[in-house]
DNA sequence: GGTTTCGGCTAATTTGGATTAGCCATATTA
DNA sequence: TAATATGGCTAATCCAAATTAGCCGAAACC
């Protein structure tokens, strides 16, 4: 009675592994144990298959963005915890982040189908982007912004803060994908590079002497933090 | 008579926006001008148009490569060149390699390209790697290491200041190419992450206060500039 | 118990798109 | 200038893959 949802996995897993256009109904039906025309009494066309995986997609989407505004609303009172993170506590997160994105069978796969499909089109490519670029961005943004009004990191731009933390986490993403062989390696540059991180922003370099701005006064008011998972 | 080099020229943009497989070898023809029999008459079949744009490709690495190594060999004695690089040329530097990658047409088509490709076989995703992470890396690794012996920059780690130097950049160019409407929000990103990231490296931690450094005696004598387009 | 519906199967059917056959004009060359 | 090679064209051919038709057993429903 899961055939439907079955199918749905199984060409999840095809397209991420050839893309939609080289993977055959037969393959998929092939893996779900049943012949082709099967496939078509769960679904109208292969076409078909692909939009129900991306609404799944979006539902799942959806769904951790409600999860994260339900259990934000208690976080704000939680700054305290941002007070004392130290740098193990930063490279743990980020490496949780790393091997949950990389590791996660759903996301994976997921990844890897919208990194092969991305150019088809507009909806796709804002997907891509609002998952894997502006969403952790954005959350972890905000996790930053709670430390540094902690005064346990220090920057001027919170945001590009967040870029150096998260872009070198991405872009090791994307090398893991293409060679999992290199996921050791990946590891050690991921430590390597929180560590370094947290010693330029954790020292507290007396003031910000440079010509810059001062915007100081960190109200960084009472938080109302978000999940986790998500980014 | 270049029609089979037109060919292969249409063929790779089709390529880099649809991918291998919905790509019609009528269509490409009809970009050239002539009728898809026609083409059999210089490629053996569809899949050798392909091959042809991947030899072409590593053809143009080595070329590159080759241009490096020879520029490379008295790079060493130019590392008082180094010395005295300040903020505004770090940022040129980051945007100009940003801005190659991102317009030269040859390059973009190719990356994109390889993008969608890259799950197909081991080979495209070494290609990918090296051509996208490694090289760059490594290039951009070796003019930080002259940088920091040159005492312009400051790091325990070159290859980790390097990732964090080309890592945004890296991330901002995927982000581009998938939606190009964000040229103008992704040029304003980088020159914040790289006035960041020199205030973060060029800090001596103790002096070098004052809002800019130092680049007075601007010896920029006759250098024998090197290549620069790779990376 | 009868009947509907579900979900599977085999055997077509359709179709789109790569590739071949074979013709022809022009250009090259011996 | 005859012979050959080049590169284009139209009209097949081929074929793989999606999709449809129609049969059937077994569960679900009345």
């Amino acid at each position: 009675m899961d055939t439907k949802h079955r199918i749905m996995e199984e060409a999840l897993t095809l397209f991420s592994e050839k893309g939609y256009a080289n993977v055959f109904v037969a393959d998929i039906a092939e893996r779900v144990g049943i012949k082709a025309p099967s496939l078509y009494k769960h679904y109208k066309n292969k076409q078909a298959i692909f939009d129900a995986i991306i609404e799944e997609m979006n539902r799942r989407f959806l769904e951790e963005a409600g999860a994260l505004q339900i259990n934000g609303a208690d976080a704000g009172a939680d700054a305290e915890i941002y007070k004392h993170i130290p740098e193990e506590q930063l490279v743990t997160l980020g490496t949780n982040l790393f091997l949950y994105f990389l590791h996660d069978d759903y996301t994976r796969r997921f990844r890897k189908m919208l990194t092969i499909e991305q150019f088809h089109d507009k909806e796709l490519a804002a997907a891509y982007t609002k998952q894997y670029v502006d969403d952790p961005l954005s959350y972890q943004g905000m996790l930053f912004g709670l430390m540094v009004s902690a005064g346990v990191l220090q920057t001027e731009n919170v945001e590009i803060m967040t870029l150096h933390f998260y872009a070198p986490i991405y872009m090791l993403l994307t090398i893991c994908d293409r060679n999992p062989e290199r996921e050791a390696e990946a590891l050690k540059t991921m430590e390597a590079h929180i560590r370094q991180f947290n010693r330029l922003y954790a020292r507290t370099t007396k003031k910000n002497h440079g010509g810059k701005n001062n915007e100081n006064h960190s109200h960084q008011r009472n938080r109302k933090t978000r999940r986790n998972i998500q980014t």
